[in-house]
DNA sequence: TCTGGGGTCCTCTCTCAA
DNA sequence: TCTGTTGAGAGAGGACCC
């Protein structure tokens, strides 16, 4: 039997705004897009008491909870913290599958002889994050993953309109013992049931995970289709044979911007392509990767999305590729409905060095691919606004886009949101 | 209420080749 | 030569997760 536990650091984002600022404690303190578009990343348990909750639009968050302290967020400090935080996990054990910043799974089965049993590094590991990081996390105990993720949902606080009620802080749910935990709990409590998949559900009179149980697997199969339907039964049946996996490869890299105002200029949006494209590029060469898709995302003012997306034979890592392929699909829709997103993305990845396609420029190809490692070096140096595409120069200087400029939101002044 | 950003995975459709 | 089948791959869209 395995030993799987899930870790969850408590309202991240808000927890590290209070302990960086310890005035904050007690208040009700929303992260998250500070603007009309925004949405909330993350808060407090004193502001989910007033219905707030992470990805609610930022006005309603507002609406609901005006006394609340609002702050833009700190992704670098973030990331700082997250990554102490997955030091003090992989501390016993290397078997440790981040799965973002604030959560991950370990399989401490061959931990337990040196550490004990896994109830009880279940407490060592929330007491270490909490003296070395300052900071509280609920702990799931299962042998499977998807049951250790339940578990530690269930051991997190609860906020009530009466107060905050501490939880557990580690939940086990003991061997043979999974499916009385499991059966009573709404049916959106497993994993990769949303909307959509419990509009279906309901019409089968199914409400409860012991509801889709009861059912046969093939009806759950024609309402859901082969894949999902069969493994959200299997998962209602705590059946889950997913391994704890340390090393996840990277599928996709993107980079996507919701504006302050919808963009109706074709060139506004080309010069956003190329912007994006210049992003994802060198987040991609810092990874040692490259990419055969290139696919732009675009999102009109009405919310309705399209996708474009080309392939090519020869993987593609610099902005200049990217975004050439980039404009030509923009090139191919229809912008004059406003733009409110776009994004671009490159999949298809290989690890090592692109062979880049003809710019149809006079410029030789690795002439171009030089140019982008130099480029590289002076951004090592002087930072990623130091240089960047002739298109993006302009009265407010270089805006090339990095992983965790404006996350949540565009800042009700369209920048980016100011670093406290 | 009016919906972010960065991902993964699945389904459906179409095209092309065998 | 034409038709039908099958499978792979690409492209698009959608659902879901944190």
């Amino acid at each position: 039997m395995n030993a799987i536990l899930h870790v969850d650091l408590d309202a991240f984002f808000a927890s590290v705004e209070v302990l960086d600022d310890p005035s904050l404690a007690g208040k009700p303190v929303i992260v998250g897009g500070l603007g009309a578009r925004g949405v909330v990343a993350a808060c407090t348990y004193e502001a989910r008491r007033f219905g707030v909750h992470s990805a609610m639009p930022s006005l309603r968050a507002r609406s609901l909870c005006p006394d609340a302290v609002f702050l833009p967020g700190r992704y670098d400090r973030y990331s700082e913290l997250s990554e102490q935080f997955h030091a003090v996990l992989q501390g016993f054990t290397p078997l440790v599958e981040g799965i973002s910043l604030d959560e991950a799974f370990l399989d401490v089965t061959g931990a337990e002889r040196l550490f004990g049993a896994a109830p009880g590094i279940a407490a060592q590991v929330r007491a270490r994050i909490r003296t070395e990081l300052g900071l509280e996390a609920s702990v799931g105990v299962a042998g499977t993953k998807f049951m250790a993720k339940l578990a530690s949902e269930a051991a997190k606080p609860t906020a009530t309109r009466a107060g905050v009620v501490p939880g557990p802080g580690v939940v086990v749910v003991e061997p043979g013992t999974e499916l009385a935990f499991l059966h009573p709990l709404p049916v959106q409590a497993l994993w990769g049931v949303g909307p959509a998949t419990l509009a279906r559900l309901v019409r089968f009179g199914v409400t409860t995970v012991g509801d889709l149980a009861a059912l046969p697997v093939a009806t759950v199969v024609g309402a859901l289709g082969p894949a999902a339907g069969r493994h959200l039964h299997e998962l209602a049946w705590a059946r889950d044979p997913r391994p704890v996996e340390p090393e996840r490869e990277v599928k996709s890299v993107s980079h996507e911007e919701t504006y302050a105002e919808d963009l109706f200029e074709r060139v506004d949006v080309e010069r956003e392509a190329v912007r994006l494209a210049e992003g994802v590029g060198v987040r991609l060469r810092r990874a040692g990767l490259a990419g055969r898709t290139v696919a732009i995302k675009v999102r009109y003012r009405d919310f309705s999305t399209i996708s474009r997306s080309v392939t090519f034979p020869e993987p593609v890592d610099t902005g200049v590729a990217i975004g050439r392929s980039a404009v030509e699909l923009v090139g191919a829709v229809d912008v004059s409905p406003g733009v409110r997103l776009l994004g671009v993305g490159v999949s298809n990845l290989a690890v090592g060095a692109s062979r880049q396609l003809s710019l149809g420029l006079d410029e030789p190809d690795d002439g171009w691919q030089k140019a982008t490692g130099a480029v590289d070096r002076i951004r090592e140096r002087f930072g990623d606004r130091a240089v960047g595409p002739a298109a993006q120069v302009g009265p407010g200087g270089l805006h090339p886009k990095r992983r965790g400029s404006a996350p949540w939101g565009p800042s009700p002044s369209g920048e980016a949101p100011p670093r406290r």
